[in-house]
DNA sequence: GCTATAATAGAAATCGTATTCTGAGGGAGC
DNA sequence: GCTCCCTCAGAATACGATTTCTATTATAGC
């Protein structure tokens, strides 16, 4: 059972070790009788080929990266994250690859992505997710040619593969449901202000409020990190303003229902008093009270589409479309 | 900056290729001298060794597996999964493995998983989650000797190694605490009844009744699937009765906030009419109205002690332990 | 001064598969 | 009947690192 490999194949079957590698990579070149037998043996010995070897001789693993740049604390609780990961290897598997997750927060575990994944050639390809918007690695990774593409940024150029959420589009369906349905003070919750995605957001937020011929008013555009103090202060300073706002624009679902609290604590009645839109359509929506409005990104879609343009990448096909945008949809709940 | 491999480093300081393995690798029988040499032409040219062919050399590829064995589609909106991910990405990185993840849900996966991962020697090692009671590929890989740890279920005799919340002890501890604040008809939701985790729980729940004294009342447990319809139907089923149960004890999290949408559109009030406990301490806790009480699983112990007894497996250490079990603590909130 | 021994580095084998190169055999065409 | 080509399978090599084996040099001990 230890000693499998192609040559104890070729050995009980009477034939060269060669004869076995083309029978099982299908090469026409080769005889029914032979073959036949070969299979035979692979059949009852249960026979797979070693994929360490395989990946030295075609210097391809058919191992896909996946980079998460964020802290493991804060991806914890995300149920965004689990859904990515697990709408790429779905997609990754139906064209025989396997998915390696790694996050970059520490020093060590920087280095590590792009050292150790890539320069190693441990993966043939890497998905980068919430990346900042200016990360020097990113310039490096497309100098060297290595095949990768980008969720929740994109390069003004289309020098670098990208799939992301019509972002823009998306804070815009938020902001001009909730100037359509009578609120005039719109507020606007960002993430970490080097994010792609807040900056994004940010001016669909504001190209919406333009075209309804509102002011911008940047004391009503806060920022906070991924946890729910920073977003309940954040929220807090929103709330003290006079005239406080009578609606916010949340750059996720977690984001938002922390800035519900917050406000039920301030005696702030939702939606009557502020109307609350989030992002990402998680499940958390249903199950707050009032239920979350939400922009909905199709994560299926975006997964297999990053999954299906790394693969093009990896294995040398010029992709047709270098950037994709996923579209959004605005999902109404109770809270808006 | 293509061909980069000991060969030309070797060429480059003037030494045989075996000088260069041995200079990073190490080896103390290397004259000072030439390890500087070679040092200085790696450093130059930021040479990295091929991940590949050390894995074909070495027999050992530093990667890890991660099978879970849920459908995509549930996976996606569990925010335990995504923290299990990270923190065992977070572990597997101190001692230098990458994580590879894989999901166990169409027949295609499910022999992808066996054979393509471990088969083809693809992983050294495996971590299974949320596999069923009775799975006879475990038995397989036991038997084939392949290093392997459950997450979330243990084998009797200890043949295989597990690690596991205290899952019988958690639901005493939530069963218990309901039973001593004054509830009397305390109803058990589990998840799918081939699960381990759903039949330890239940026996946690019932050791809970019989040490109060209590009469275990079968049709006051009923099992659900992970996803809200089925949670809000095994719930309707508990209320119809009569006399409706005073508190549920639910898997996990979301099917408590399931079952707490479903008892309030039953006119139900929560705590009051119906105490309820869930399991996990996920974030929703904090989120729903009222707060959730939870039975909080420590998952970065779970995912360290998970990932740190798999290596001792992979390197070939006989573990101290080979079944873990990591204790529960129950995190009162509002709802129970 | 000569051998025994240690220290060190190069040469070569190895890991398991894919593929190129080579050669044997057979059939077709003249 | 001979050449030419075609088919097919075995032999040999390459992938890039690690490690064993071997050879060289220097040093110590007598």
């Amino acid at each position: 059972m230890a000693e499998l490999k192609q040559a104890e194949i070729a050995k009980l079957a009477g034939v060269s070790q060669a004869t076995v590698s083309r029978v099982l990579k299908g090469d026409p070149q080769v005889n029914m009788e032979m073959r036949e037998r070969v299979l035979a043996v692979v059949q009852q010995l249960g026979y797979v080929p070693d994929a360490r070897a395989q990946s030295l001789r075609s210097q391809r693993t058919r191992l896909l990266g996946l980079v998460i740049h964020r802290a493991p604390e804060t991806l914890a609780g995300d149920p965004f994250f689990s859904a990515l990961i697990a709408m790429i290897v779905e997609q990754a598997g139906r064209y025989d690859y396997h998915l390696c997750v790694d996050t970059a927060r520490t020093a060590r575990s920087q280095r590590a992505i792009y050292e150790e994944l890539l320069r190693t050639r441990r993966v043939d390809g890497l998905i980068l997710v919430e990346s900042e918007t200016h990360d020097r690695r990113i310039e490096r990774l497309s100098r060297e040619g290595f095949p990768f593409v980008l969720i929740g940024r994109y390069d003004p150029e289309d020098a670098v593969c990208s799939v992301d959420n019509d972002n823009i589009g998306a804070a815009f369906l938020a902001t001009d449901y909730l100037l359509r349905t009578g609120r005039r003070r719109v507020a606007y919750l960002g993430g970490p202000a080097g994010l792609t995605v807040t900056r994004d957001r940010l001016q669909g937020y504001k190209t919406a409020l333009e075209s309804h011929g509102v002011g911008y008013d940047p004391s009503r555009v806060v920022f906070a990190d991924f946890n729910p103090r920073s977003a309940a202060s954040a929220t807090t300073e929103l709330l003290r303003q006079n005239p406080p706002p009578d609606a916010i624009v949340a750059l996720d679902d977690m984001l938002a229902i922390a800035a519900m609290r917050t406000a039920k604590q301030h005696g702030c009645r939702v939606p009557d008093d502020l109307a609350l839109i989030g992002f990402n359509d998680s499940p958390l929506c249903e199950y707050v009270e009032p239920r979350l409005t939400s922009v909905a990104v199709e994560i299926p879609t975006l997964a297999r589409k990053a999954t299906e343009l790394l693969i093009e990448l990896v294995e040398g096909r010029e992709p047709s479309l270098r950037r994709q945008i996923v579209p959004a949809r605005l999902v109404k709940r109770d809270s808006a």
